[in-house]
DNA sequence: ATATGTGAACATTTTCACAGCT
DNA sequence: AGCTGTGAAAATGTTCACATAT
């Protein structure tokens, strides 16, 4: 018995996060071996626990069988509904420098259920470039473009100064959702979902873990 | 008075996380405006509440002065000693495709203290192309120039089937730091600190986010 | 007057443990 | 017997509020 996705509370991100890698991990199991897996073996790949699992799909519904675990095919598509991967998702990548070049061709994000439609730069030497079959635009062209490819997600890969200006005018085309790699804080609308990845930041982190070992 | 780092308990990822981004946002600060900045003013820029910069900083000691504020180069000083950015670390990069060609030069890292000094790939027609004015090494060499060069952290982008065996590697070699960018959960001992970057997890938190508005 | 440092209160997240199905 | 779903307990993280210092 499952009733599928049910509207929830307010859910953590880590527990997003969870959801995110269970997802990946039953996508990768081979379906030849079991068709059923417990909350304990998927802990077990997922690097967390049994309860933690249960806990973390409990929030959406009842999507196991007591005595038997979760069927896997029912598990991935309650979770392809929970993350709203049921859609195919139009992405923008703005910026075409190392780091936006780099993720337009990403064979992940095509495969997960993003499609990039469309490739931003403000550089005239970059604009016009190929990629795909389709070339770099002139972010001239950024509203229109948006409006017309339905675009909902943007990577947004532009140098730290450009950033947050680069957002407002990206809010203002009716953007809801950026993942930001520049290295700055930037502010949006609270209706606008802002991620970032910040790379430094990682690196600190782990700086921080090899200068104070066993903690 | 200030006892500059001082060993601390268990610090949590979140705190240390700030940290960086407290350190990142000072260097910013143009010094010649003020001398001195307050929590509330740090708190303002980070994102996050006065309390917070406080808390964070307390645990590894007093470094503000009350009623005034925290002097801007000391607090510099002792954030760059907390999270060991007084030395420069050697930094490899583990796989030269597309991701890990796009670290390479990234210029933020050698900015804030991280010097990649050696690339491998595995693949022969990626072995020898140049980048900076070294050129990639064959994986063939991986132990012994780790060794030599005494490389610290090693940024993994390889493709996630070889990301586990790589892995296995570095640690033999010694490496107790790694920043993962292939989508696998990899495992390592618990004496090495071991991170990931997963973009396409951040895209399906931003799918969740944009199917479930308003929470 | 102003702003830190911190114990105590509060909130959130994780883990426990077990009743309830299959 | 086996494994889920979930309240309750424990642990962890954040905010409050104020004594303390300049």
């Amino acid at each position: 018995v499952s009733h599928s996705s049910r509207p929830p509370r307010k859910i953590s991100d880590s527990t997003v996060r969870r959801l995110s890698s269970y997802l990946r991990l039953l996508q990768e199991v081979d379906d030849s071996t079991a068709d059923t897996i417990s909350s304990d073996e998927l802990a077990r790949r997922a690097g967390t626990t049994s309860a933690q699992v249960r806990k973390d799909l409990s929030f959406f519904g009842s999507f196991g069988k007591r005595g038997l675990g979760y069927s896997i095919p029912e598990l991935l598509s309650a979770l392809r509904a929970i993350l709203g991967l049921t859609q195919t998702w139009n992405v923008a990548v703005v910026g075409a420098g190392k780091i936006g070049s780099a993720l337009i061709s990403y064979r992940d994000f095509r495969k997960r259920g993003f499609d990039v439609r469309a490739v931003f730069d403000s550089d005239p030497a970059k604009v016009g470039r190929p990629w795909g079959s389709r070339r770099v635009l002139s972010d001239e062209h950024l509203e229109e473009v948006i409006r017309k490819d339905g675009i909902e997600i943007v990577i947004l890969a532009v140098p730290a100064e450009a950033a947050q200006g680069m957002l407002d005018r990206l809010v203002g085309a009716g953007v809801k959702a950026v993942l930001n790699f520049a290295p700055v804080r930037l502010s949006a609308p609270e209706a606008v979902a802002l991620r970032n990845v910040d790379m430094a930041m990682e690196l600190e982190v782990l700086s921080y873990a090899l200068s104070n070992p066993s903690e």
